[in-house]
DNA sequence: ATTCCACGGGAAAGCATGGACC
DNA sequence: GGTCCATGCTTTCCCGTGGAAT
């Protein structure tokens, strides 16, 4: 039934853009400098999950590569990479410049100054998720570099500016600002039955089908590309000709579970006998998980380094925090709780 | 009003890693 | 090779804050 698995990748970039015309010809006007030689405008992209930032972005900057030449380009996860190091080492590598920086032992004004030091091309960044970003100040030392230009992306514009510096705040003020909306229901369909004409034999899944999952992805596109791909695969792999009703009804939490299944192992051994103990308490508060954090592991930490993980866990939305000092308590998130929390 | 204690930020110690030097 | 040093990351220590219990 797949024919191209790719094309149902939920990084996979398509050759058009459907739904944001307004944004991407926005965005490409903000980069529009960078054909003559000149750095873009600095720019924002904010908007719900699955909206289609990050597409819109990299779409936009290898549409800008085809035309000119002199243009080199980075698209860095924030979340992934939050430390300042990290994601300079990203720029860093955007460009060719990390031989003989592989290792730890090169301070960070280093990459920074060597990405200063680049002057061969103009250099576009796409900072997704910027908001993670633990060190703010780089955004301000970035925007002082003469030929970079950055594309920045976040949920929420007030996540985003709310702990900025004044002066770094005045900066950006003055930058495009995009703001994107949910997908409705009949525009997800249409970027499904694309990916569906690309990645899925003829007639493998009625046009029905496909409103079904758009409407169970509630606006977010990446959601929808994972219930596709996931019912893809089930249907595969149970020998069906057809996507079915009933495959998708089973593929909705099945999607949300991967996910989750990889955040999860993602965590150290201490953070998941964490989340197990929260898992099966259902809800917790902090003191008796701690006690509980305890009996369970050897050689526990401390009670606030457990503090720093579960901050973290919070982060991945694996767990839920709520209530404050006292009265707060933990609980995992999704209906599925006990299921997904299997020892390992 | 007072005490208690969880929370969370910041400083500092500890750890792992790779480079420079001998 | 062996030793020392620099660095980023993780964990711990310390402490102010503020809500809850007494």
């Amino acid at each position: 039934m797949i024919e191209n698995a790719r094309v149902l990748q939920p990084e996979f970039i398509p050759g058009e853009i459907k739904h944001r015309d307004a944004e991407t010809s926005h965005l490409s006007d903000a980069l529009n400098p960078l054909l003559h030689g000149e750095a873009g405008e600095t720019s924002f992209l904010f908007g719900p999950s699955g909206a289609g930032k990050t597409c819109v972005a990299k779409f936009t900057v290898n549409q800008l590569q085809e035309n000119t030449v002199d243009v080199e380009s980075q698209y860095v996860n924030c979340w992934e990479n939050y430390s300042r190091f990290r994601t300079l080492y990203q720029l860093l590598d955007g460009i060719g410049k990390t031989i003989d920086i592989h290792r730890q032992s090169t301070p960070t004004d280093v990459l920074l100054e060597r990405i200063r030091d680049y002057d061969d091309s103009q250099y576009v960044v796409i900072l997704d998720e910027v908001d993670q970003l633990e060190d703010k100040s780089l955004l301000y030392d970035l925007y002082r570099i003469p030929n970079l230009t950055m594309i920045l992306i976040a949920n929420r514009e007030e996540s985003l500016f709310a702990p900025l510096d004044d002066r770094l705040h005045s900066r950006l003020s003055s930058s495009e600002r995009l703001h994107f909306g949910q997908y409705r229901v009949d525009e997800l369909t249409a970027i499904l039955a694309d990916r569906v004409q690309w990645g899925l034999a003829t007639n493998a899944v009625e046009r029905r089908q496909i409103e079904l999952i758009a409407d169970a992805a509630a606006g977010d596109a990446r959601k929808a590309i994972g219930i596709l791909r996931t019912a893809a695969k089930k249907a595969d792999r149970e020998g069906l000709t057809e996507i079915t009703a009933e495959i998708i009804d089973e593929s909705v939490p099945e999607a949300k579970s991967e996910l989750r299944q990889k955040n999860i192992e993602n965590l150290t051994s201490h953070q998941q006998s964490l989340f197990e103990i929260i898992a099966n308490a259902g809800e917790i508060n902090g003191k008796t998980l701690y006690e509980r954090y305890c009996e369970t592991v050897s050689s526990p930490k401390t009670k606030r380094t457990m503090r720093n993980y579960l901050s973290k866990m919070e982060h991945y939305n694996l767990i839920a925090a709520t209530g404050k000092t006292q009265g707060k308590t933990y609980k995992s998130v999704g209906e599925a709780a006990e299921s997904t929390a299997k020892p390992r």
